[in-house]
DNA sequence: TATTGTTATACTCTATAACTATA
DNA sequence: TATAGTTATAGAGTATAACAATA
């Protein structure tokens, strides 16, 4: 109903490509993350937290696109292993404010070092401009074509996850 | 540690870009799928069985990397549906042959012209060129650099499910 | 009364183990 | 004995509902 009027010339579909790929980008990076005691997700939120300098959970849940209820054992186990802290926000005592430790902030370091390792080799059939080229593509795709979107935070919903955290930019 | 020994030229990162852009094209799948009555993994299983034209559940397990208990709930969705067969093999009783019924051949279709509306609106900041570009890269990545794995089947593992079946490419 | 975080709970997806029927 | 398919079941991941503290 959006497409327009008639012919268009064939277009090769990248969906399930799309989906193989970043499955597979997926399973290797949680067998590297594994011996760190992290999972993908603890890495995004570690990200975010550290992008951010402390966020409130709710703001986390929002960003990360999850569901509060959620959050709330994403950070048990982030606490557990005093890779962050919550503390009361004194302005709005029903606000957890949530920080990165020192260690926290140790730990994402080795686990970007890994990460940066896996897509080196899932993405090594690519050269280093063509790997750029496959970046803009997709930074296109999540901004909608609108490059400098990343300024504003709150452009709701999907831009908003893609830049506003920075984790994904 | 695996890492080449000194300065490389930075490389963006595109893994969570990618997981991201996936995870939109799915759930926007699974949105217009359905009221199809089918789910993206329903979708895949009928497409391998157009493109071979039948198979058998070990096969089909293979193909779609999927644990073969898991393909017979696939399978008994799709056959309460009528959209697929079951028949044992007269070769060896113990195997089934799976295939596609008309029914099914129809609903995939519809399916697809779905899923191709949805791709558009997704990729929508793409040109036509760039789009393509985005799939010849994807498919580069996908393949390893080996651009005509395809006619070779069982390359075995990662490479064989983004070829083999048909439905990645 | 509304909101933040929490707990308890249910539902889906996926994987493991045991069973059957065939080989 | 081994294999194809099935069933039952347990473990993750995710979402809904009710509750406590605070506004």
């Amino acid at each position: 109903m959006t497409s327009p009027p008639a012919v268009e010339q064939p277009v090769h579909r990248c969906g399930a490509l799309l989906e193989y790929l970043a499955r597979r980008l997926r399973l290797r990076s949680e067998s590297v993350l594994a011996p760190l005691g992290l999972r993908p997700r603890h890495l995004v939120a570690l990200t975010v937290l550290r992008a951010r300098g402390g966020s409130t959970q709710q703001a986390l849940a929002s960003t990360l696109e999850m569901d509060g209820t959620n959050v709330v054992g994403l950070l048990n186990d982030l606490e557990a292993e005093k890779l962050i802290e919550r503390r009361r926000s004194p302005e709005d005592r029903r606000r957890h404010i949530v920080e990165l430790t020192e260690a926290g902030v140790e730990r994402l370091a080795s686990a970007e070092c890994a990460l940066a390792a896996v897509e080196d080799e899932v993405l090594g059939a690519l050269g280093h401009d063509q790997r750029e080229t496959l970046y803009g593509l997709l930074q296109q795709v999540a901004t909608g074509g609108v490059e400098a979107a990343c300024v504003e935070a709150d452009t709701g919903g999907a831009g908003a996850a893609a830049c506003d955290g920075v984790p994904l930019c």
